[in-house]
DNA sequence: CATGAATGAGTATTCATTCAT
DNA sequence: AATGAATGAATACTCATTCAT
């Protein structure tokens, strides 16, 4: 009868997973949401696990994807090539807000499936991460300053709007959805990478003028 | 017969909803970790969702204090007040690493005691911040910034690495549980007030210099 | 697997209900007497009360019928109208004894539902005695009495060997079960029919004597 | 602390047992409606049901022996005897209409103390009915009727109104609590006495004109 | 007497999952 | 491919009762 159960099932999942967390949220819930029968997503992802499963690897994929297509602008320049990996994730980010708020926040559970991903794409992404860090200190862009806790930093700014989206709204009264929120977002970041990673442009002159 | 249940109960509840979340952790663990019947849960908090409240309130009372401790340096100087706020903060979530990360995750899903949580201890907390910031850029200290934005990142910065504890140890090997990380990860704040807070130490020199 | 759960579930609760009372019957004590899994009562009928409702429908639906049935005699005369509904209603509690008791006693309790029944068939029903009464009173059948307190006599009569099972068994020594019963205590009702509402007739020979 | 508690708890559960029912009341409701302590209740009653007890017999020794004043008038005739009797229990059961619903109402379950009343109060009962009506039929005051129908039905009158409050107050709009009713009620039955036990006094009229 | 703490058995209900159809 | 019925295990919670103080 219905032609898309699997991705009415796969939306209705992310939103529920999004507002009431995981563990919050039962099968019947989705298939309620989904207008499925509730048999179905056992038949589709074999249990439970296998949709919350199903969600991780859809997010990773694409956001290793945006971070891959951003690494690749590195013979450019360090600088630009985080810019522009920062602004490919945060763009992914913002069109899908939910996923992303439902996956940062299942990555602070201790389990199975969380290990699993950090042990592949976390250590992708933090590889990526490091080789533009160490480039740009290679090169003089950057200072010589601490890898992981520029990454640590990094991540930080990078999450904290898509997690903590009801306190950006109702706290501090920014839209995260809207298309002016990436941009100014993005060059708030970038204004961290070059306030905090980058060689201060005033001490690069003053060097030149001495 | 027990001498600390109400204490027990607690303990192990901050435990269990840190590494398995409040959905996803039972009464029965609890109970059964604290060594407790599990009536007694309801019996000193009413229900599950009583001790959760609990958790939350201890949270925000301890937190609250600790940035009013910093925010009482205003006059000292709004970058002096605003570190002191900052390591307040750093030193009180080193000390609670647990009820911490289990706090930060929970106020991320839609609920009537997040909401309620928000319009109180959040609010004041963003007051306190405004303040310093404002303070900042009157006294020419900070440049001129978008409030909110710039609390966005500081809040980032704060519970990135306790929200991912196990991003931060598995993956970046860092151990935020050590008293060396907390020294460490202020210094990394202060150059981000010294970097983007603050007016261009440099530009400032310059000014001088002309 | 099982073909008849609906139906096997109704029947023991309605024996327990009976026996034990609603609030004295757990649902383990139904699912076990219909040898059939607890939560399928959850699955048929919601909640335990959701059972209690089907219940209470069940009972006055038919009822009611029987009423009307009797009540459509009219016509024929007051008396044999009122003999009518008292009969088929006797019939009908005889041949639902448990059923009866057990609702007739939940009646008797402040609740939602039982305030909706009464809003609902309780209305109904007192229409229709009252349309009989009434009528009986126009044509000279029936002495003119009151109304309710007529009603609450024959509600009293009605109900009183049902409720009282226990009673009227090891007390009193009279089976309600049985045929013999019906018959007999039917008749003792036209009795009160007759000597209670209808004009006395002797006095009516006496009117037509003088 | 308390002067009264046990009259305290004795009221507080008839209020609720009244509208709640036994088993739907907890110890912790009367409890908290007497403004005792929950363990009290233990202490004096033993247990819920020596509470449940404690009431039964209340309740019957007093209509006993409202019963039993009522009988002594005997020697001035059975109808007059019977007339006290109906009167007394009527009185007793205005007075006491709380009490009087929840005893008529959970003398209806099947239970050991249930079963224990009937064999002492209820045989006690019959006993009076029946002597007053053996009385009766002897002298020629009463027809000769079947003893426990007329028991049955005479409780049922009785009973009545009593146990279906909310129907007689919202259905039929008739305040029981009212002295009017039990003047009005008490007249009906007497009128069931004259109508139905009575020997038809016209008949007996045209007998002596014969 | 009176009470707060504590308990074990029991409550209704929800859950993810299975399976015959 | 899809579903309604069914289930066993687990859920949060309530209960009457006990007991040391």
């Amino acid at each position: 009868m219905r032609k898309n159960s699997k991705a009415a099932i796969i939306d209705a999942a992310i939103f529920l997973f999004n507002t009431k967390g995981f563990n919050g949220t039962s099968i019947r819930d989705i298939a309620a949401k989904a207008d499925v029968n509730a048999a179905n997503i056992s038949y589709y992802f074999q249990n439970k696990n296998g949709l919350l499963e199903n969600c991780f690897t859809v997010f990773f994929e694409s956001y290793l994807e945006e971070l891959e297509k951003g690494f690749s602008l590195l013979e450019c320049g360090a600088e630009i090539c985080m810019k522009a990996m920062v602004d490919n994730v945060l763009r992914y980010q913002c069109e899908n807000t939910q996923l992303t708020r439902f996956i940062l926040r299942e990555m602070t559970i201790d389990s199975q499936v969380v290990r699993e991903i950090m042990s592949t794409y976390h250590v992708k992404e933090r590889y990526l991460f490091k080789k533009v860090l160490e480039y740009g200190m290679e090169t003089g862009e950057f200072k010589k300053l601490s890898v992981p806790f520029s990454i640590l930093q990094l991540k930080g700014l990078l999450s904290m709007p898509f997690l903590n989206t009801h306190y950006v709204t109702e706290v501090l009264h920014i839209l995260p959805h809207e298309r002016y929120f990436a941009e100014k977002y993005s060059s708030e970041i970038s204004q961290w990478i070059k306030g905090t990673l980058c060689i201060d442009q005033h001490q690069e002159k003053m060097l030149i003028i001495i």
